[in-house]
DNA sequence: GGCGGCGATTGATCAGCGTCAAGGTCGCGC
DNA sequence: GCGCGACCTTGACGCTGATCAATCGCCGCC
């Protein structure tokens, strides 16, 4: 799929491109293109080149790391994040696997054609130490929730900022099955099953894919929240940091 | 201290600076300063703002998260880092505190002017951005090393990681406090204890803050090295993925 | 409708690791 | 020299969470 003239604003419109110069833009943008994944589609694959920039358009994306026969998911991606920047930018390997967990629009950027423009347009340059000042923020607040925190508190904060993100209403919708909420919260599926059973005297019901909080203040206390842990916006890498500078807070569709 | 000629072409070869414009360099200096720290000065705050972009030119740094009464060592920093590069970038409030653990020679740079530069200068949004990918990258490396491994896995994968750094001699020497580094590799200093213990029926000899490797191999097959986790020349955060991108392996002191 | 498979739950058991408490060693200052 | 304190070590115990196994419910398919 090549690059129409309304993708092309769409695309302008991205806090990544919103700065750059019309002439790299242009040159940038004559080597990109759209491309729709179906769900379960591997885009990167830990440990092997990465040759292209992704931002994710429509769709959602999980991050995986593995090691030996061990693996874990490490972050969830959703509009408009970007995938690979990292490893674009160092002309490294893929540090995660990433694979779409739904049907997925996603812009694709040759690597190296980013890596020159990145050399001559200082608005780009600002956009992306921008961009991955975020995802560093976002890889920094994991290691705390996951160094810091038991694993019935995480998913406590999880719950509570999911509640907040969507609004506040009572019903929180789970992004992902719960196997997959389980790996990124660094806890196994049985054990997370057990723990949701736990929070039952506090308030949470579950029903499928949606838990509903019937005292969300009561939960607080048991979660020991803490801003500079659990991001009010985003949900982890890319995207969080810089809505909440921009004086943020401007709607996010409910994840 | 102001800055004097030998310092600044000290400074200049710093890879941040190293192609920044001339004109933009000299602005950016002139608000810029060296200072000493004695050992157990507190450079940031969780939470607080940060001020001032840290290069670290001499001395070494902790970097530790904090939530409720629990923390958390989430990195040491060595000559040459940086420090707040995240923060600085996104004019938010820090993510971790930071303290000296040795007398450090430390460059400060006013954010405000950092930021301006920034705006102005492509060669260092260019380094910015390779810096906070290199951030980015160790710390998903940590957070793969905390969530995939044992504790004794970590234990085992420092110990070789320290072992190749300090050039591959049997005498590994631990550069901080063994119970800073159980902190860091998310153990308490009893279970440090008696993971090294545990290590010598397989040629682990420990002598205060110096270990004797006797089997490097064996010790491998404990471990599950990987490349996508234990970094080959840096510790964390920052330094690292620059220099193997360079080709690198140039001579590293022994930390 | 019946069958097969996947995901989630539940229970029993176990290992890893944290906690608490008690030494032990070293270095420093009086 | 003596005593104090910081750091590390060792042991006993308990909790958190992983593992293994069985069951249930749901959905798609034959």
């Amino acid at each position: 799929m090549s690059l129409e003239a309304p993708d092309l604003l769409r695309i302008r419109a991205l806090p990544l491109f919103e700065a750059v110069n019309d002439g790299v833009f242009d040159r940038l943008m004559r080597g990109a293109f759209l491309q729709r994944f179906p769900r379960g589609s591997q885009l990167t694959t830990q440990g092997q080149p990465d040759n292209f920039l992704f931002v994710l358009l429509e769709g959602a994306i999980e991050l995986e790391g593995s090691s030996s026969d061990r693996e874990s998911t490490l972050a969830l991606l959703w509009p408009s994040a970007s995938l690979c920047l990292a490893s674009i930018v160092l002309d490294g390997p893929s540090l995660m696997t990433a694979r779409t967990t739904k049907g997925s629009l996603i812009l694709m950027v040759p690597g190296d054609a980013f890596r020159q423009a990145l050399e001559e347009d200082a608005g780009l340059g600002r956009a992306v130490a921008e961009e991955l000042a975020g995802c560093f923020s976002g890889a920094v607040r994991s290691l705390k929730n996951n160094k810091l925190r038991t694993a019935r508190e995480r998913l406590v904060s999880y719950l509570l900022a999911q509640h907040q993100r969507q609004g506040g209403g009572a019903a929180v919708k789970l992004p992902c099955r719960k196997r997959v909420l389980a790996s990124l919260l660094g806890m196994t599926p049985e054990n997370l099953s057990r723990a949701f059973a736990s929070l039952g005297p506090h308030g949470v019901e579950i029903d499928g894919s949606t838990v509903t909080l019937r005292e969300p203040e009561g939960l607080a206390q048991l979660a020991r929240p803490d801003p500079m842990i659990d991001n009010p916006i985003g949900e982890s890498f890319s995207q969080a940091e810089r809505e909440r500078r921009r004086g943020g807070r401007t709607a996010i569709a409910a994840h």
